[in-house]
DNA sequence: CTACTTGCAAAGTGTTTGCAGTTGA
DNA sequence: TCAACTGCAAACACTTTGCAAGTAG
C-alpha cells in the first residue's frame, strides 16, 4: 500500500464539475454558484435572484430558474416543495437528511434517522416497490419551556 | 353498564356535517360530495371537475376549488401535493396514513406505520419541537419479479 | 326576503419558453 | 468563430377572486 493523495475535499467545486460536464461557466452562473456556496439555508428562486442581483444587477430571474434546474439535473442541488410555497433549494453536498419545518418562522432544521430510512425501505418492499426517492417533512412549532 | 346504540357509522354524512356548520347544501356541493363519496382515490381538482360536469354540466371549476377548500377547512378532506403537480384530495374518514406513489403510473398506495410515527415524534421532541403535522411520501416503482 | 353561492372572466403565483442579441471557449 | 447562453416578454399551469346574477332556507 502506497501513500496517496488525501481524499477529495468534502465540498465539490461546482465550477470544475460544470466545466467537466461541458457546461460553460458564465458570469451569471458564477454569481449564483457563489451565492449557493456562501448561503447554507434553503432559499427559493426569488431569494437567490435578490442576492444575485445585488452582485450583478443584470441577472434575470429566468437565468436563476434555468441555473437551478441545470444544477438539479446534475445532482448538485436538491429541490424541495415545503408546504405549498415556491420550490426551495439546497446544495447536495453531504448525506441524505430530512427536514423539520418550523411553521411559525419557516426555519428548516435538518435531521436524519437511519431507523426511519430502514423502515421505509422495509415498507416499500412489503408493498412490492423499490424506493426511488422519498420525502419526509415534519411541520412543528417550538416547544414552550414548561 | 347498559347496552347502547351501535357506534356511529364509520363514514360521516358530509351533508349533515355541512348543514350543521351553517353551510348551505347547494346543487354543486351535493354533486361534488357525491363524487367524493363514490371515488376512493386521490383526484385533483380537474378530475373532480370533469366528473362533476358529467353529472351537472353547469358546474364551474371555481366552485370545485371553493368547495374543496371549504371541505378542507372543515377537516372533511386532506389536500396533498405529490411531486409537484396539482393538489390532490382525499376524504378524511379513516385513520392517518402515509403514501407511496408509483412514479410510473401515478397510482397511490396508502400505508401506515406506528413505528415511523413514533420515531417522528421522538425526533421532533429531541429537536425541541411539537409536531403539528407531517408528510411522508415514498416514491417508487413496482419491483420486477426476478 | 336576503345572505350565501355561483359562473364567468380576470387576476395572481410560481415557473418555463421563444427569440434575438451576447459571450465563453 | 459559433454554439451555448442570456435577458426580456410572453406563455404556462394551477389556483384564487371580483362581481353581478341566482338560490337555499
Amino acid at each position: 500500500m502506497t501513500r496517496s493523495a488525501p481524499p477529495p475535499p468534502e465540498k465539490p467545486d461546482y465550477e470544475t464539475l460544470l466545466r467537466e460536464s461541458g457546461v460553460r461557466i458564465t458570469r451569471p452562473r458564477r454569481t449564483i454558484l457563489g451565492i449557493l456556496a456562501a448561503q447554507p439555508g434553503h432559499p427559493d428562486a426569488l431569494e437567490i435572484f435578490r442576492r444575485a442581483s445585488a452582485v450583478d444587477p443584470a441577472i434575470s430571474l429566468s437565468t436563476v430558474y434555468r441555473t437551478m434546474r441545470l444544477l438539479e439535473e446534475m445532482g448538485a442541488i436538491h429541490r424541495h416543495a415545503f408546504g405549498d410555497g415556491p420550490s426551495r433549494f439546497e446544495t447536495a453536498d453531504g448525506d441524505h437528511h430530512d427536514h423539520l419545518i418550523d411553521i411559525e418562522s419557516g426555519e428548516v432544521v435538518e435531521f436524519s434517522s437511519e431507523r426511519i430510512e430502514a423502515l421505509q425501505t422495509e415498507i416499500a418492499r412489503e408493498l412490492g416497490y423499490d424506493i426511488v426517492s422519498h420525502r419526509l417533512e415534519i411541520y412543528g412549532r417550538k416547544r414552550r419551556p414548561a
